[in-house]
DNA sequence: ACCACCATGTAACAGGTTACATGATTAA
DNA sequence: TTAATCATGTAACCTGTTACATGGTGGT
């Protein structure tokens, strides 16, 4: 009982989750990661923090489960009042907030360094947007019809990223700061 | 003195903004807001909490400015240590890390609401972007070199967000899950 | 009369990371 | 024998937000 106001965005991630079945935090985890680890991912302290709390506020149960040579394992299952919990987090509308990457802040206070470095800045940029790229294109094509929307914002933004890496290298290169 | 390893963003963007002369908290959180306010932007709590702990870093020096009706002022100036300091972080190269929009998680677990709820959040998120992009596309246009790169960035970013909404609308739509 | 600007800060809370601590089982 | 997997958690720390608190000046 006792279920304060709304849900922060992993408690309702968790609670999601849990709608797929009993898990304990360690398989959330690895849900986690694997179901959205692009855009999304707790760390584990985070999650054995939050698993205690929804048992508090009534929005999931959980029983011990006995085992051997390991911990305990703690099974969680979601609640009526957890699933109502989530619907509720679910239809708030999602709050929009701009893009906050280091990488710009460096590039803003460019004039304080040499234009070498700030390339070399964009090219890492490049490279990494390239590697997870590459990584999520290789990935099994079994996603889910919501899963691939997901999916698709991601690449699309990797391509944005890419290409604007690109061209923002080539004006650091020729060009540049106060050409004449 | 006691000049402690490296520089959080904060820290680093306000030093930054102090090689441009002597400023106050107040001064520095207007400049941040008129400067980088589109992809960066600390809130006064942190400022003020911020700058004595550059000040005992070593990084900075200040100076109270009697004033008569309102609070005495204290002046913010970028020691040696702090222009050093400064420019390692911004060697350093930038962590790049993926998107973490809320409005993803919320799409990703679809199945929980009814699509059109779903539409709504999209329509939601294009509609921001869409008028983040007008405030910015409106806005004066003497920028340097360098604030022109991260405001192109945040253009592209913001185009590719909102042909991303668009796209998912209309399959979320027709087409949608499970068409069968 | 009211609002924006100037100018400082504190307190409480929320959310998240990293490192520490433990330890058996199983496959390469 | 080495690493990954299973399985839990705590403690310290950092970063950040929101709300509270104060109050004069100057413009519409």
């Amino acid at each position: 009982m006792a279920a304060g106001s709304s849900l922060s965005a992993t408690e309702a991630a968790l609670l999601a989750l849990l709608t797929r079945g009993e898990m304990s935090g360690y398989d959330l985890q690895r849900a986690a990661e694997q179901a959205a680890g692009f855009f999304w991912a707790p760390t584990k302290s985070r999650i054995y923090a939050v698993l205690p709390q929804l048992v508090d506020r009534g929005f999931a149960t959980s029983r011990e489960v006995q085992q051997t040579g390991r911990p305990n394992k703690q099974l969680y299952r979601i609640s009526k009042a957890g699933r109502a919990a989530v619907q509720r987090w679910l239809e708030e509308p999602p709050v929009f907030e701009p893009e906050r990457a280091p990488i710009l802040l460096k590039l803003y206070f460019g004039e304080l360094v040499a234009p070498e470095t700030l390339v070399s800045h964009v090219q890492h940029i490049r490279r990494e947007a390239a590697e997870l790229q590459e990584r999520l294109q290789t990935q099994s094509n079994d996603r889910d019809f919501y899963a691939e929307l997901t999916f698709k914002h991601t690449l699309e933004w990797l391509r944005t990223l890419g290409r604007w890496a690109a061209a923002a290298e080539h004006e650091l290169r020729n060009g540049g700061p106060a050409t004449d």
